[in-house]
DNA sequence: CTTTTATGAATGAAGG
DNA sequence: CCTTCATTCATAAAAG
């Protein structure tokens, strides 16, 4: 910024020569609007993100169990954040010995049941359960309809029958062209709401 | 601000009593750091923004309209299916407000009524609507539901409910509503680029 | 450490 | 209303 070297003398009022740091009406205009245009900015940019992430932040995940390992707390700066449930080999063996006993869809009561299992083996909730069904019986299905192309004779690749776009070619979909690891913004600047209200 | 008023005449250097506006260093430091922060503020939510709504790439879509500009085909692997809707920012967020101020169940002409205002911020359709109070009840009761991970023995009400750290989501929130339809974010001002260059 | 993959979770919509 | 499905998002884990 440095207004003391651009400053024209002629601005300086009847100063003579002296060297003092001095701002005109206009100067200081300028600068209130351009701090004014950026609360603006900010305040339109918190709205919307908070109307973005209100939508898919934060599980429903009810554990916190996870992050309690002195060990790894490497990481240290993720605190707070979202932990998603991570089936021990245990939990997984005794859910897929589960679906391939025929269970594929699971009612409530069942579920409860489950959960009161596998909870011997480590932390998990009925929502992980139910999700985990859920997700199985989905990725089954899409499974099954990804392999049946080749007749008996020569088995080529996959996909090949996939000519009419189903959507889905196991390659390369890669819709996410970032990845966002800024989970929790942290625009928490005090010098910022003095601002705020230095402007106004 | 009104530094001139505030300004102690001892730090106004030889000026005697001269009526100027004066700048210390130590307040120009301060106001390069107020719009600095709000330069670094406005940056991270920028570049926050701009991932957050890139995942959901055709966030505020209808459904006509996604293949209308055949110029613009940039997926190019997207032309057909997708019809799903997906709420605009500002779409959710009204809905958001409707469902937390009480209305949890709409009635035939209150979604014709709702439809219409959000067809001002994006495409919709009153199945739409219905569809997302419909989710939205049921989600609300799953969520309430989901929560009680303990026994019910000890009843000392503890912050044990701060344990969950999330439940969120519902509802008070900013009671400030933004009621300008500025759907299309404009922080392209020009007074924060010049005075990011300012200040940098 | 960066990129890719596997999979838990969120959500709009359909069926009963 | 409730359950189920399809699709998408986000991230822990694996690969490079």
């Amino acid at each position: 910024m440095d207004w003391e070297k651009q400053q024209p003398e002629e601005l300086n009022g009847g100063g003579g020569g002296a060297f003092v740091k001095v701002m005109t009406d206009e100067q200081m205009e300028v600068l209130r609007k351009q701090i004014a245009a950026y609360a603006a900015i900010c305040e339109q940019l918190v709205d919307l993100h908070k109307s973005l992430s209100s939508q898919n932040d934060l599980a429903g995940v009810g554990f916190g169990n996870i992050y309690s390992d002195p060990l790894v707390t490497s990481g240290a700066h993720k605190i707070t954040g979202r932990q998603r449930w991570t089936p021990t080999p245990m939990q997984l063996q005794i859910l897929e010995r589960i679906f391939n006993q025929g269970t594929h869809s699971v009612g409530r009561p069942k579920v409860h049941e489950i959960t009161a299992e596998l909870l011997q083996h480590g932390q998990i909730t009925e929502t992980n359960v139910y999700n985990w069904f859920q997700n199985r019986r989905a990725r089954s299905k899409k499974k099954q309809q990804a392999a049946p192309a080749n007749n008996g004779e020569s088995e080529t690749e996959m996909e090949a029958e996939s000519a009419h776009e189903k959507t889905k070619p196991d390659d390369f979909q890669t819709p996410r062209i970032l990845s966002s690891r800024n989970e929790h913004l942290t625009f928490q600047n005090p010098q910022a709401s003095s601002a705020i209200h230095s402007v106004d």
